[in-house]
DNA sequence: ATATTATGTGTAATCGATTACATTGCGGGG
DNA sequence: CCCCGCAATGTAATCGATTACACATAATAT
């Protein structure tokens, strides 16, 4: 590897003109900037961004962190950060934390440390008080799950009133017995579909027991185990709304295995519209968040804080869609 | 932000006191190294690595190159490669390079300019002059996704072997012709499979023509779009063969909608064991590939490489598995 | 008592870039 | 012919760490 350098002495140049030619900045003369490129692509040199960044004190990376890279709903998320950061110059690379909150702990390093300019929390372990810290002291965004009290900014949908449609929907269908599958962690989305789902069955006059919310773990086999639990009960419901795909399409899958037929003896909605939803039998009726859209306006917010702008909005809140499939409408 | 120097002067000594105190290198005598983490604790000082990095010349982090995080096949292997990472002290970052060869430079200029200390590639865009260079002058390894020619060392299955397991699976059953979903880029993954699903043909004795194999682009809809196109072949198949889970459940979807019964009608096997591979109606027959131990192995032959080890191995084949399920064998 | 060694700490070079400021040379106005 | 100003380039400080080497002091050997 050369350095700057070795391609000014080759050129018998400055390394202060070299810089000069690989910033394209100020004047160089025609002639001296041809001999530096020619040298600088003999030798096949690159800058050292150890160099660069430690002078400039700017690494034009920022990193996405989020729980695990399996669930499909943050892939278009990623998509959306990634297409704003590329045309400001930035580099996104993605952080798998895998919810462990010593592993978040050594990513988030990376900003204390310099090596990052600034991060995306698309979940997160921490307490509210490391994250109001983090937010003070770093360039940070937090985009769908997110924590209000900290004062970081955030991307988000409105989940209490999004659960609330899902819900609405499933009573508006004649079903007076509906089921909840929610988490045991307790995100902040979580409790807000839950605010969602119970004002949704206060304003339908309907009945509301505990009973009715099961916990999982966002994934397919925490919902086919909810399901199983809901075949178990003895007033059974004949609807569930879950938080999350994965969830629902493990409770569809659960409720037909039973032999209960799908919308009609049981009718199930879900949370994210991630690609499976429209594979699975029958196609499931969700939630749908403008993924792409909060991943770019994110990205916005973040270059906002990286570039120091003053007065700054808080929170962005974004428009879903209920899309309503056969899981809840048969034909539909 | 503090440095090193306000350290050094806050507790009067020395920046290189300092730095043996963070670095618990050589003797420092009780006292000093007290008086040291306390001024560190007070200031809040954390190393900074552009500095570190900078004079150690090494990051400690790696990154995974993948087309895309929305492919699930790709979380396990990742997860492999950190639990390896983590345990040699080093981070891992994820990038996305959707497919596209400017991307896909961009991130692999973070080599080049000694942001990260190795890559894993999990699929490429550059041709095999370009990755033979790259593996020459950097540690790099591929995993599952590989091109030979290029002496990168690599981690996968043998696909032609599997393909053809596959394909003599449902020859057993009965079927006599077969098609195949592959895919138009032709990663050499795909053409080994073809060739293993040609010779399972050739050896139980089924008649091939070109007609039988259809090009998706490893996603849902372009299963379901090829599994159209077989429907409105004359001599229709009764078997099919993807490359990938998500275009066998698309195609699965595509047959059941029109009104085929899986697997009586229609048989249908994928490969990658995705998660959804279990949820879909009925459960796919697919290849499981070890996902996670090829990450693990991959990440040691990477870290060989880092450590400048001679001698290592250039090819890792490992066992994959047949996993007969409901799509291609009734209530299995 | 002196020479030798070990121990703890400091000084300054170094990694590879950027950039403020200094220097050089040249053309034009007076 | 002198001086000024501008354009092109060079010199050297700087970013924040690590570390070879130097040095001072104390402990030990002779």
């Amino acid at each position: 590897m050369s350095t700057i350098q070795q391609v000014a002495k080759a050129a018998g140049v400055s390394v202060a003109t070299v810089s000069r030619v690989i910033n394209n900045s100020d004047k160089v003369v025609e002639e001296t900037r041809e001999r530096v490129e020619r040298v600088i692509h003999e030798l096949n040199y690159s800058p050292n961004m150890m160099g660069r960044n430690l002078r400039r004190n700017a690494t034009e990376i920022i990193m996405v962190l989020l729980p695990s890279i399996s669930n499909p709903f943050y892939a278009q998320t990623v998509n959306g950060i990634t297409a704003v950061a590329r045309s400001n110059g930035f580099t996104v690379t993605v952080c798998n934390t895998l919810s462990d909150r010593k592993l978040e702990r050594d990513f988030l390093n990376l900003l204390k440390f310099k090596l990052v300019d600034g991060a995306v929390l698309m979940s997160q372990e921490m307490d509210d008080s490391e994250l109001e810290e983090l937010g003070r002291l770093y360039p940070v965004v937090q985009c769908s799950e997110y924590i209000d009290a900290a004062g970081v900014p955030y991307v988000t949908i409105d989940n209490a009133s999004a659960a609330y449609d899902a819900v609405s929907h499933l009573a508006s269908l004649g079903h007076t017995r509906i089921g909840m599958i929610s988490s045991k962690v307790n995100y902040y989305s979580a409790a807000q579909r839950q605010a969602g789902y119970l004002q949704a069955l206060q304003d339908a006059g309907l009945e509301f027991e505990s009973e009715l919310i099961k916990f999982g773990d966002y994934g397919y086999g925490s919902g086919m185990k909810c399901a199983e639990q809901f075949m178990r009960m003895q007033n059974k419901p004949t609807a569930v709304f879950a938080i999350s795909d994965p969830m629902a399409i493990g409770a569809l899958k659960a409720f037909r295995q039973k032999g209960l037929k799908i919308p009609e003896d049981m009718a199930v909605v879900g949370f994210d519209n991630i690609r499976f939803s429209k594979m699975c039998e029958p196609e499931l009726t969700t939630i749908a968040q403008p993924t792409y859209k909060m991943g770019c306006k994110t990205m916005e917010l973040l270059l906002d804080r990286i570039e120091h702008k003053q007065d700054l909005p808080e929170k962005v809140i974004m428009e879903y869609e209920l899309v309503i499939r056969g899981s809840t409408v048969a034909g539909s």
